[in-house]
DNA sequence: CCGTAAAAGTTGAATAGTTAATTAAATTGG
DNA sequence: CCAATTTAATTAACTATTCAACTTTTACGG
């Protein structure tokens, strides 16, 4: 038993300093003030944030369509998630399930008429509504600066996880 | 009506270039990623990143205790989700509710001793998963230069929204 | 004072998300 | 070729979050 260790903690994990608690802070309250904002400047349009990214992802997918699991990947999603989410988007006529020929275990997730007609529609108002609560309060230089501090946290990150 | 305006989108907000997108990407992926990682690594003790936050506001806290509201304010969460995550804690034992005198409509949320406890034996251990997922991930002056960036977003987000 | 409004907090029902088990099809290695 | 695994996806049961309605107490305006 170590006897009274002078200051932070017992392992070898140094304490956050007063900058980097502000920092993690800052981060945190960003990230979650800002995904508030978003999913409310949607509801008008009756969706949410998990609703728009599947549009997204499946608007930029070759023939509006993506294989559950690849949604589930590209959304950073469980399957079992993605899986309530599309029923529910099903449901609101936005997207359908068909099955895939070559491979009988699985289903193609494709963007409805009406779903590729939503994202046109909302997808000028989100823009605006990521400008006007993120990138237009940045210098051009900061948001590159921020991408490139950025995108090795992402990369670990990625590394890290199993099964979401 | 204006007709067939040029290109992005007919409103005069204009759509992200590529190097805004891939910056605005990496930051959602992160705060995902993030929660999704320090949530997996809170688990083995029992404890989500709600009840973590909670545990951390009301150890800073005077007395370790602080009104409903205001913990709900500190944590950016609606009072109805905190009242709820209340009780939760407090049926495992790690958190009560006092009720206030000055004020007899409000209550505290107060530490228990097993949640102290708690928080001392946990903290250390979510700090080396902060430093590890995060803090450690960036040269010093890229944090502060996050920081310095990051923090008008939050003020700017602090005054935009209502009632969470 | 008194009535009306606002604030603090809870509650219940509805929606969303997680976890673990399950089904069905494909892969793989003897 | 076929048993054992692995992969794709769903489902059921449980937990968490939101939304709207409600209770109690305080604050406000005349």
């Amino acid at each position: 038993m170590t006897p009274e260790t002078t200051e932070p903690n017992d392992s070898d994990t140094a304490w956050l300093t007063d900058q980097e608690q502000r920092a993690w802070r800052t981060h945190l309250d960003v990230s979650r003030l800002l995904m508030h904002q978003l999913e409310r400047d949607l509801q008008p349009f009756g969706l949410t944030n998990n609703d728009y990214e599947i549009l997204v992802n499946l608007s930029e997918a070759e023939d509006h369509r993506l294989r559950m699991s690849d949604l589930a990947a590209g959304t950073l999603q469980s399957k079992s998630r993605l899986s309530h989410q599309i029923t529910r988007m099903e449901n609101a006529g936005l997207v359908r399930r068909e099955s895939c020929e070559s491979d009988r275990r699985g289903l193609y997730a494709v963007l409805t008429d009406e779903g590729w007609e939503t994202m046109r529609r909302v997808a000028p108002h989100h823009v605006a509504s990521v400008r006007r609560h993120f990138i237009d309060l940045f210098a051009a230089e900061d948001l590159e600066a921020l991408r490139v501090s950025l995108a090795p946290v992402a990369e670990h990150l990625r590394t890290q996880r199993g099964g979401l």
